[in-house]
DNA sequence: CGCCCCAATGTGAACGCTAACATAGCGCCA
DNA sequence: TGGCGCTATGTTAGCGTTCACATTGGGGCG
């Protein structure tokens, strides 16, 4: 910067006027000190800007998986949403779901001066760590979160209870659930959804299963499930599980939609290529990254802690060809 | 960090040294400072570290879609490895593949001062921009590379000829293949694997399409490939793709593989439970991640440019029911 | 018993920047 | 024509570290 100063025959305050557009520099004087930069190829030090203005112009993310399509979608709408505003994004991905792992993370990330945190993390112990975290640092929840944390979120229950009317209305019975695991608030979340909304149509509560998002138990899940002959339609709280149950059917040489009809969750891309293409939830994570981080850049330029805001995203029914009406009788494969 | 001497009783330079296990520091003043730290809970200031140093203990890591399983799954490695040798990652995702974009999104980690950047952008152009970085910045290249740069990659070439061979090993006349953009250099090397293995076997070399990477367009090339009722074994050069022509079958009531024969590339957790289960190549992206993250450090270390490593990952046929003989004669469904 | 050396600690400066205040120069009005 | 007030610039200090060097106090040796 010094350099810079010399060679326009400036100060190196004058120079830092430059950088930061003030107003009070005169056209040619800064023409003078812009050219200088150029033919120094001058380049501000970070490490000094955020040493004198406390702010590093980076935002910490915590991430328990960033393989999973929605974390990994999501992520990159916070990436994005981040580049546009000028910040950096710094990744901490969880090892573990304990409440000590979360709290190391947030703890790393804080010492690295990060001015706000995103958690991509919708685990009760992940919740529980944000709640008490020492404040000043400004956090906020993507994806699903408790009430004491601003957080943008898709409408886990409304989507659960799209998936389980659709099946209803097509004339079923009742409606069986593979859920995701009850650590993670959306699973408990479209769980509750789907019981509501059998509830309110008057349908029986079949005993629900829980899985790990995986398709593999879907696949397992799945086998135990179709024991029971009654079962028409299952609701499977992710795309993957509902793979894994697809998998199994097949075997059977149970016809989808035919014999069994399978809404999944969350409409990951190769979704409409399954076979038959699989009827889902749609959530919108790239919407879900950018409101998040808007929330967050609100509340660290709000200085304080923010307006205590939810936002909830809208889920949407994507029908496609795993559903359709249960079989008439007693029916043969 | 001038509080916590003088609580302890010391000079600031003393906890400075006591920060970093400095020998020369008797037992009991290192209690005493240890003690004042967590009485007053001080974190050391990383910018002010930064600013001294010069390194800022953070790689930068370019990608050019965190959404595919590819990147993802390399992008979790090499931030899993990064946190071993406690490191931060920061992440900076192309929107488009054009070399300003790939120059922009360098100069940007520069001037953020991170210590060395992984490039997980197996493009051309990306590599023609990572070629002539002006130097000083460490810089590898994770999955697929030029020369010019140090890279862990998987032996994209040799994959595809694993793939190859085993239909060819089958009994296929020959092989078809839907292959990656023509901008990516994996696609390029799988290519070129499947063509030298028909020709080491002296197979009719078929013309080959080219896809987007997306189970759409391996469903749309696929539709065409299957015009031409010679086809009885196809290598896709992904996973998602495969998928996409696994599904045409299935519309057109052709069986897989009885009728077609199918083999995709990179192991998605999923292609266990297509229809039927894929078998594939599977490439190690965790490991990538890993090695590509441990040239970089040894690189940053090492001081100037590394020496000009490619370090190569094996990959791996997982043979799975979408493989088999082709149909003996003229074939009814 | 005095000296030297080493181990343990302290001192001052520097890293590159921004914030706050100080100063110079100028036009304008009375 | 003197002074006021503005705009454009310069000066100084300080952000929280680490680095290089200076200082202190013992213990061992001659």
């Amino acid at each position: 910067m010094w350099d810079v100063a010399q060679l326009a025959g400036v100060s190196h305050q004058t120079v830092s006027r430059v950088l930061h557009d003030s107003p009070s520099v005169r056209p040619a004087t800064r023409e003078k000190v812009l050219a200088a930069m150029k033919e120094l190829d001058y380049r501000p030090n970070s490490a000094a800007r955020a040493l004198v203005t406390g702010r590093t112009r980076t935002i910490g993310v915590i991430s328990f998986d960033t393989t999973l399509y929605g974390p990994a979608s999501t992520l990159l709408g916070i990436e994005r949403a981040a580049h546009d505003a000028d910040y950096f994004i710094i990744i901490v991905s969880l090892r573990s779901f304990t409440r000590e792992s979360v709290l190391a993370a947030l703890d790393r990330l804080r010492d690295r001066g990060v001015d706000g945190i995103v958690a991509i993390a919708p685990l009760q112990t992940a919740y529980d760590a944000l709640r008490d975290l020492p404040s000043g640092m400004p956090v906020v929840a993507a994806v699903a979160g408790p009430d004491e944390v601003p957080v943008a979120e898709v409408d886990q229950v409304a989507g659960a209870q799209l998936a389980t009317r659709h099946l209803l209305g097509l004339g079923h019975r009742t409606v069986h659930h593979i859920a995701g695991p009850p650590d993670f608030l959306e699973a408990r979340q479209r769980a509750s959804g789907w019981r509501t909304a059998l509830r309110d149509a008057g349908a029986p509560q079949p005993v629900m299963v829980t899985g790990d998002w995986s398709a593999r138990s879907g696949y397992d899940l799945g086998r135990g499930l179709l024991e029971d002959p009654e079962v028409t339609a299952v609701f499977v709280a992710n795309d993957h599980m509902a793979l894994g149950l697809l998998r199994v059917l097949h075997e059977r040489g149970r016809s989808i939609p035919g014999a069994v009809s399978v809404v999944g969750f969350d409409d990951i891309p190769e979704g409409a290529f399954f076979t038959p293409p699989l009827t889902t939830i749609r959530q919108d994570f790239d919407e879900i990254g950018r409101r998040s981080l808007a929330l967050l850049l609100e509340a660290i330029d709000g200085g304080g802690r923010p307006p205590q805001r939810h936002l909830v995203v809208a889920p949407e029914l994507v029908a496609r060809q795993s559903t359709a009406p249960p079989p008439t009788t007693a029916e043969g494969p």
